[in-house]
DNA sequence: GCTTTGACTCTCG
DNA sequence: TCGAGAGCCAAAG
């Protein structure tokens, strides 16, 4: 299993309603590669199986998204996460730590 | 193999 | 609050 599918299983985990950072993911993977799985998101196969679409930057702020941060709020929203310019509401509770 | 490029994070001013 | 700079890792060229 290379790096990308380990990414991408953790990813799985996250539940729907809650956000995890990139941050977050690759602590779960014993590494620092903050960059690597955004990078590896961004090449996601898996699109709806994995919801990539929960995973932010530590600051709270959504962060990238494939099809545009529009496209990934909107999904975000559909699940009960209020977003605002860019901004997860309650980023503190809605936090999915491993 | 070395360099470049990101859906990143932290620290400083 | 905001931007710049440095640090970080994997993948692609």
């Amino acid at each position: 299993m290379n790096f990308n599918e380990k990414v991408w299983q953790v990813c799985r985990k996250i539940p729907k309603g809650k956000v995890s950072t990139y941050k977050e993911i690759a602590k779960r993977l014993k590494t620092k590669a903050y960059r690597a799985v955004g990078n590896a998101l961004n090449k996601n196969p898996y699109s709806p199986i994995v919801p990539c679409h929960r995973v932010v930057k530590s600051d709270g702020t959504v962060g990238g998204f494939a099809k545009g941060t529009r496209t990934k709020i909107r999904m975000l929203e559909k699940e009960g996460v209020r977003v605002r310019k860019n901004r997860i509401m309650g980023f503190k509770n809605l936090m999915f730590k491993f």
